[in-house]
RNA sequence: GAUUCCGUAGCUCAGUAGGUAGAGCACAUCCCUUUUAAGGAUGGGGUCCUGGGUUCGAGCCCCAGCGGAAUCACCA
């Protein structure tokens, strides 16, 4: 403890003696047995079936008015506030006022965790209010929590509007700004919607390294970092594709993972370092299917969390009702910009990207300028969910080629809000195809291309032994959960997104 | 990585031709009330992000740094 106390937190630290001197422990070990939560009691008390008699609820003390003999007082816990009403005379039977006069009144600070016991009742004002009978110091707490300011107006802000300070001390955001626990609730239920989606389908969910000594399975940056007992340098994981795949060529018939992935590149409002994927690897199914499925997953999904399939998403309404409109790359490049670049060569494509003025350079090859010109062109207006489908080969490494389409992959995205937020195909398990597919990113790594991918020979063994036709999907959880709870930066979906780390001096 | 903006009390924010640092909430002491979104009085609390510079004098102007945000770049 080497910051200077202010003011308000050396009074907490006087309270806390005080307490002790009376003989109450500020952090008792035992348990307090709650048998009703805030919210619960709110939604279901019955003033004419006098339900709610014996009450024994806790959480942290929020306010506190206090008019001589008798207090008002709220209690927060995990999902709701109450009110609390305490009598001098009620919590202090005896001659003894301490308890009310000196603990509750005094010695009691906005941010304490209390357990209080009593009964339901509604005020004179009409406020479903805990009328208490006992009332016990949990966890004392040191530190003023901001308290929420409410306009004249009838506004309310965020307690905390410095974001920094929300991101960093996110335990003081979840505990004034209900609204950002929610963001979190809903995080938990999507990932659990899907789970039970893919579960109930039979696929297994499995784990796997995210230490790689080859990193693969996206084109990205990865971090380095090294083991000491086999001073070898390992790779966290950018994707965990290729050992999914491996997987299913081990004979599962579905696997997925989520699978928090690392990424070496620049932060922003659609990037954190660290980030959770969803895979999913489905045998003897191609990408047709695997449209699908990802439809259905979504649609659900939504339906889960909202009862409803449209979404508000800043200016919009999303819709995530199946069937999704579906795309070729080539179809939404000529539907938005007019050019026909199908039959086009990298010359004729640079030249395209110089009439759109698109930046190029010499790493771009052709799959890079029809993504370049996919990306600033198409991208961003598709708002509703949109499959994007039959990429060229030359961007995607692990993907089948097309069936019927020369120089195409069996691949789609899907676009929703602007932003891709999932990728996905019939999975290239032809061995000699992927080894020559490899062979040209490592000449595309040759070229500049720094997120070029490596070459990965155990892989390769795994599909020489043989790998069956399978579909594979990738989503991006934080983006797909931005979309779902309607939150403008990723930050606002993670915990603890990364920052600089903080100094304490 | 580039550009722009921001950094003042525990929290939210004012502030100024460049002239002794403010409000609300919170906190403390007291009064009043005793089933309410309390009322009143008084008070404490600041490295104005840090370091330089200009100036008689800098929270304010200039430079650099730190931290954050936005936009762009990067990012399948």
């Amino acid at each position: 403890m080497s910051h200077q106390l202010n003011e308000q937190e050396l009074e907490r630290r006087k309270a806390l003696q005080e307490l002790i001197d009376l003989g109450i422990e500020p952090y008792p070990a035992e348990g307090f047995e709650v048998n009703a939560g805030t919210q619960e009691i709110l939604d279901n008390y019955n003033p004419d079936a006098k339900n709610y008699q014996q009450v024994q609820i806790a959480g942290r003390l929020m306010t506190k008015r206090i008019m001589g003999k008798a207090s008002f007082a709220v209690l927060q816990d995990a999902r709701g506030k109450i009110q609390l009403y305490i009598s001098r005379d009620d919590i202090c039977p005896t001659e003894d006022k301490t308890l009310y006069n000196t603990v509750f009144k005094r010695l009691l600070d906005i941010g304490d965790f209390i357990g209080v016991n009593g009964y339901v009742f509604t005020t004179q004002t009409g406020e479903i209010t805990l009328h208490v009978t006992g009332l016990k110091l949990l966890s004392k707490s040191l530190k003023p929590l901001p308290i929420v300011k409410t306009e004249k107006d009838g506004t309310v802000h965020d307690a905390v509007a410095d974001p920094e300070f929300k991101y960093r001390q996110r335990y003081v955001d979840l505990t004034i700004n209900p609204a950002v626990k929610n963001v979190f609730i809903k995080r938990s239920q999507l990932i659990g919607s899907m789970r039970r989606f893919m579960t109930e389908q039979g696929y297994l969910e499995v784990e796997t390294p995210v230490l790689q000594p080859i990193y693969g399975g996206a084109a990205a940056r990865p971090f380095k970092t090294h083991h000491n007992a086999l001073d070898t340098v390992f790779y966290m994981r950018i994707a965990n594709e290729l050992y999914l795949k491996r997987l299913i060529a081990g004979g599962f018939d579905g696997v997925f993972e989520f699978a928090k992935d690392f990424r070496n590149e620049g932060m922003s409002r659609f990037h954190n370092p660290e980030f959770t994927m969803l895979e999913v690897y489905v045998a003897y199914k191609d990408y047709q299917w695997m449209m699908d499925f990802t439809e259905a997953m979504l649609e659900r999904a939504a339906q889960d969390l909202h009862g409803t399939t449209q979404l508000p998403v800043g200016e919009h309404i999303i819709d995530f009702k199946r069937p999704w409109k579906r795309f070729t790359m080539y179809e939404a490049i000529e539907h938005f910009t007019g050019i026909d670049i199908s039959e086009m060569d990298e010359a004729a494509l640079l030249n395209v990207c110089k009439q759109l003025h698109i930046e190029t350079d010499k790493s771009m090859a052709r799959g890079k300028l029809i993504d370049e010109i996919f990306g600033t062109k198409c991208e961003p207006y598709l708002i509703q969910p949109t499959f994007i489908t039959d990429y060229p080969v030359e961007m995607s490494p692990l993907a089948k080629k097309h069936r019927s389409k020369p120089g195409l992959v069996e691949r789609f995205e899907a676009i929703c809000n602007g932003k891709e937020i999932c990728n996905a195909f019939s999975e290239l398990n032809d061995p000699i195809d992927q080894r020559k597919r490899f062979e040209d990113q490592l000449e595309l790594g040759r070229r500049g291309d720094i997120e070029a991918m490596m070459l990965d020979e155990d892989f390769l063994r795994a599909l020489e032994y043989g790998m069956p036709p399978t579909a594979g999907l990738g989503i991006g959880i934080d983006r797909l959960c931005m979309i779902m709870t309607n939150q403008p930066s990723i930050q606002d979906v993670l915990f603890f997104p990364q920052m600089k780390p903080e100094k304490f001096d």
